[in-house]
DNA sequence: GCACCTTGGATGCGACGAGCATATATGCGC
DNA sequence: GCGCATATATGCTCGTCGCATCCAAGGTGC
C-alpha cells in the first residue's frame, strides 16, 4: 500500500475529495525516488525419465555471461505481472498458451550485480514432447534436469544437470528459485491439478503416476493412485487406448475439470 | 536432458571474463528506463470470537483518502522485501518480532491511481491480546473483523466489518490481498505451524481448536483434533493448568518445534 | 497355434486415522 | 455434598491407504 517512505507531500486541505484527487495526483510525481528494476523470471517446467527438467537461457550478456538462467525479462510500465510472464515466456523460451503461475518474489539487495533488481518468478508446466519442440526467437537453450539433494517439502537449493549428468553452473539465485518450484510442486500436487499440465491431453494412468513420482521424487503406490485418481473424478476414461507399445495397451483417459465442460 | 536448441550466438571472445564483467557493471545505468514502484503491504492477522480479525490502517493522504488499508510502504532501495515488511510491520502498525511470511505480489497496472504500483504483500501473525495493544507510531488503526463470503479454498474477496458489524470501506485491491491471506492460511493451517503464532505461548488445546475453526470458518472434530495434534508431536504440556476459569481448568501446552530444541 | 513374458486393471485384506459416542475426572457455585 | 460445565481418556465404526493376489490382453519366440 501506499505510503511515501522521506519526504511527505504537502499536505492539502481535506474537503472536495474528489476534486482534491484529481489534483493531487495531477501534481504526483513517480520519478521523486529512485526506483528499483522489477524483472520476471520463468522457470519452464517439465518431467522425463522420472525427474523434473527446466528449460534454461544461455546468458550472452554479462552480468553472468555464459551461464544458464531462467527465462527473463524487465516487467513493462503498461503490462501486468502475467503479462510479462507471458511474454517473456513467449519470447525467451518460445512457449506460449501454457499453464503459468506466480511462484515468490524475491528482493534481496545483492542479487544481481547491476543495481537493485526485485524478480517476481513465475513457473510454466507444459508437457515435455512440447518442451522439448521450443524454439525461441534466439538465443541457446537447455532442458536441464534438476537434481534435487533433499527429501520431501525440506527445500533448498536444486543443481541443474546436462545429458550426461555435468552440473550446469546457474546465474544470479536461480537455484533457489528452481528449488523453491521444486518445493512447490510438491506441496501442491495432491490437492491441485498441475499434474495434468506436465502430460499431453490425453495420456494413461501409469504416465500420470510417473509424473507425480518425478516431481515428488519417490514412488507411489500404483493401486492406491489409480483409485484415489479414480475417486476424485478428475479423469475421463476416452475409451481408446495407447498405440504401439510391446505390452498390453492401456487405456487413454483425459483431464476433466470438475466445475466446467471441457473438450475432450 | 539438454538440447541446443536454435542457431548458435556469435561467439565473442570468451578470455578476460572477469575484467569485461567489471567494464559492464561500470557502464550499466539503471536509470536508463522508467522503473515501477514497489511497496510490501503488511497484512497484520489474528483470531478471535471465532473468525479472523486484521489490523487496518485509516489512510490521511490521497488516493484512497479515508479508506482502510494494509500496513504498507515503499521499499528501499538498499532494503531486502523481507526487512521493508518488518519495518513497514513496527512503524505503521507498531508490531515487531512476529511471524512474517510473503504471501503474493499483486502488479495489475491500474491497482493504484497515482502511478504504476507494485506491491509484495505479506501477512503476519499475532495473538489476538499483542494485536489490541499494537499502536503504531502515528495513524488510526483498527482490528477489523474478516468476513468471508465463500467456503473452503474457494477464494475470492473477503469483507472487513468493524465493531459494529457495519462493512469498513477498503482502500486499493486490498480485499483481494486479504481474500487471498485467508485461502492461503486455510491451505496451509493443516500441515504448517501457523496455528501456534497466533496464540501466547501457553495455551490450552481448546485454544487451539478455536483458532483453527475461526482460520477454516467450520467447526472441528474435538477428539480427533486432540489426537492429531498431540500424535504430531507438535506441542508439550507444560504442567500448568489455566486459572479463573469457571469450570475445570485444561493444560497449558507450548508449542515444539521438532527439529530444535526450543525455550517453554 | 501355443507357451511365455510383460504390463494393465480389478479384488480382497489389514493397518491406521477421523468421526462419534460414552465414561470418568476435576474445579466451581449452591 | 450436589449439580454443572468442561477436560480428558476409551471404545467403536467407517473410509482410505498400502500391500498382495488374481485375471486380462497384447507381443514374442518356438
Amino acid at each position: 500500500m501506499t505510503q511515501r517512505t522521506a519526504k511527505p507531500i504537502p499536505q492539502k486541505p481535506d474537503a472536495r475529495d474528489d476534486a482534491d484527487e484529481r489534483a493531487f495526483l495531477a501534481a504526483y510525481d513517480a520519478a521523486e525516488f529512485p526506483h528499483p528494476s522489477v524483472t520476471v523470471d520463468v522457470a519452464p517446467i517439465t518431467t522425463a525419465d522420472g525427474a523434473l527438467h527446466a528449460l534454461l537461457v544461455r546468458r550472452t550478456e554479462h552480468p553472468a555471461k555464459g551461464r544458464w538462467a531462467l527465462a527473463g525479462g524487465f516487467v513493462g510500465m503498461k503490462e501486468s505481472l502475467d503479462d510479462a510472464a507471458e511474454r517473456v515466456l513467449a519470447t525467451k523460451a518460445g512457449l506460449s498458451g501454457i499453464f503459468l503461475e506466480q511462484l515468490y518474489t524475491f528482493g534481496d539487495v545483492n542479487r544481481d550485480p547491476r543495481t537493485r533488481v526485485i524478480s517476481v518468478a513465475y513457473y510454466a508446466l507444459v508437457d515435455h514432447a512440447r518442451l522439448r519442440r521450443a524454439q525461441p526467437e534466439k538465443g541457446e537453450v537447455v532442458v536441464a534436469r534438476i537434481d534435487v539433494p533433499w527429501e520431501g517439502e525440506a527445500g533448498g537449493r536444486v543443481l541443474a544437470l546436462d545429458a550426461d549428468g555435468c552440473e550446469l553452473p546457474l546465474a544470479f539465485d536461480h537455484a533457489d528459485v528452481l528449488g523453491l518450484v521444486v518445493k512447490r510442486l510438491r506441496g501442491k500436487l495432491d490437492y491441485a491439478p498441475i499434474g495434468f499440465q506436465l502430460l499431453p491431453r490425453r495420456f494413461t494412468l501409469r504416465q500420470l503416476q510417473e509424473v507425480h513420482e518425478a516431481v515428488l521424487g519417490r514412488d507411489v503406490n500404483k493401486d492406491s493412485f489409480r483409485r484415489s485418481v479414480l475417486a476424485r473424478g478428475l479423469v475421463a476414461a476416452t475409451g481408446e487406448m495407447e498405440k504401439d507399445v510391446p505390452y498390453r495397451p492401456a487405456e487413454l483417459y483425459r483431464y476433466v475439470n470438475p466445475d466446467r465442460a471441457r473438450e475432450s
